[in-house]
DNA sequence: CTGAAAGCGCTTACAG
DNA sequence: CTGAAAGCGCTTACAG
């Protein structure tokens, strides 16, 4: 009865061996499923295992498999509604893959993404999923030379070579801009992210095709460059209606962006929908909440959570490195902020 | 020229020591700040690391020290803005004290809350700040009994006696609350979070204690419980409108409710302001960007994270376990959503 | 002050 | 099939 167990301390495997009469050796094959033991056995080490309240050191696991069974998650800010979404799909698929994860925050600082790199390669995590806009930066794509387990999310890394999971930002740009055309606006304008940004680039790309393809005569009242938050929004909103020919329609390139020019309309009194029409991007915020309820370009940000985590997990399992770019479709999301022009 | 270095494989704090002519332990030491050594030799140490490019193995470490420099945030959903806001602060205040961060999305389930506390006792997490909506299950308390590194944040947790960081909901619902009053209103509703939960009867304390304190005439046309969502505050909304005697006033209990409260006095005509006045609670939406902006107490993220992280660090490097409760400020952010009742 | 050595708790070739 | 033993890469009492 007299175990000299410390109940204060964690039972080990040798614990559970010996109270078992048992190696460690063994039970541990049996933990690892790497053995079939007869019913009566196995009973034994339950019970042990219960008894002693075993649970396995999950350090010296990693450290003796070189693995830990964790990945990071780099992102730029938490607390930014879209990349809450995308870490929250993030999240879900890989504890389905009974993956641990780790929250790497960078405040889209480069040398905050430079150090969970090394994260990395001290193998405190097995894998990384990377979301940056830095992607302009060649000290990123020069310290992702070496990485062999990251997988770029949302936004790619110039001149850097791995496997990308990205939302078909194009198609995106050329849905929501068909979309402002069928409604027979002629006058548009773009509100967009940085120009450096390939997902921003691509949005302006669809919206310039789907004016080009449409044949017809549209004018581009305006094409602004910024970032994709509010505060862009709201600068923009303001340069838009002091145009002496603005526009009766936008494609903005994010939901924070929308959100800003919202404040601004109200503000000088002009009426999404009846004044002016708006198709926003991303999809994350309660847009549908909104007055009126906005139309907007659905990222796939549980696919992509979901997809990421995939194929990092063929990375660290060893396959070769595809640096293979997935693209997932977008969805347009009819709602109420676009109406016909005025004439 | 030749070290037997398979340059694939991590170098080792032995690769180290060899290149530099010391033991492992000296250089170790020396990593560990616990040894002063001469400039020469720490030179010359320096330079081994960084040919090696050496980076410690944070598995070994954790091993042999026992501890993992590193803490979970256990939350029900990190899509929600305010745990994303919550999650946000956590992680700026872990880095700054050199703490990893875990993240433990639980989706509110008991069984998840209870798996995330075996991490911990598996020594996988040094400490874990825990955030959930059932506080009232027996099981978690019961669960909380033995661990003595974690800190309750948000909410606290029946019977449990564990450190407690949480925002001033009672003084909350008593400066929303007398702020209606102050407007002139006379007819009030609350509505509010589950009735289970400490943060919501607080609120709800706050604001009868807001009404009694007035000696004036009030009356209380709804206290509507439920939950923090949007689809409880469209219920309640409607709900609301139909009384006989509707209030020209509400209290919420959260962000999320006044956004599915505006959408339905949107579609029914009301206007906020002029017609209803609303204060909500949180304030981490953009309330600002609303139409009105909206009035709402604000809760002390930033601190609270911050609070939480010292405290559970005070518990892990052994202090005594002080299971004080510590209960931050919050603030009243006028902006245009409440305005004196109509006559 | 410095180093050889034990120990942290696992996993897994290697022998029996 | 099973076990003794080496090894993963650190830290740190213990001796010199």
């Amino acid at each position: 009865m007299n175990d000299k167990q410390d109940p204060r301390k964690n039972a080990t495997l040798k614990d559970v061996a010996g109270a078992c009469g048992l190696s460690v050796a063994t039970v541990s094959r049996y933990l690892n499923h790497s053995i079939k033991l007869p019913k009566a056995t196995t009973d034994r080490i339950d019970a042990a295992i219960a008894a002693l309240s075993y649970q396995p050191n999950p350090h010296a696991r990693s450290l003796s498999l070189g693995r830990s069974e964790t990945i990071g998650l780099v992102v730029p800010d938490i607390s930014n509604p879209y990349f809450a979404h995308l870490a929250a799909a993030v999240e879900r698929a890989a504890s389905e893959f009974g993956l641990g994860l780790v929250l790497c925050p960078t405040l889209s600082r480069t040398d905050r993404e430079l150090d969970y790199l090394g994260r990395l390669s001290r193998r405190h995590v097995d894998g990384l999923l990377f979301i940056t806009n830095n992607g302009d930066d060649p000290a990123l794509a020069r310290a992702l030379q070496g990485a062999t387990t990251v997988v770029l999310v949302d936004d790619d890394i110039d001149g850097a070579i791995a496997p990308t999971i990205m939302a078909d930002s194009e198609q995106g740009g050329y849905l929501a801009t068909a979309h402002l055309i069928e409604a027979g606006h002629r006058k548009l304008a773009y509100v967009g992210g940085p120009a450096r940004l390939t997902s921003s680039r691509s949005r302006v790309g669809g919206f310039r095709r789907a004016i080009a393809e449409s044949g017809l005569e549209i004018s581009i009242s305006a094409e602004l460059a910024g970032d994709y938050s509010s505060a862009h929004g709201r600068a923009a909103a303001n340069r838009i209606l002091s145009l002496d020919e603005p526009p009766t329609a936008i494609f903005a390139a994010s939901d924070e962006i929308v959100l800003g020019m919202l404040a601004v309309f109200k503000q000088r009194g002009v009426k999404v929908g009846a004044d002016i029409s708006v198709v926003a991007f991303d999809d994350v915020g309660p847009l549908e909440l909104f007055d009126p309820p906005l139309t907007a370009i659905r990222q796939p940000v549980a696919a992509m959570g979901r997809r990421a985590v995939e194929r990092v997990l063929g990375l660290i399992k060893g396959g070769t490195r595809e640096p293979e770019t997935e693209i997932l479709p977008v969805e347009l999301i009819i709602r109420e902020s676009v109406k016909p022009p005025r004439n």
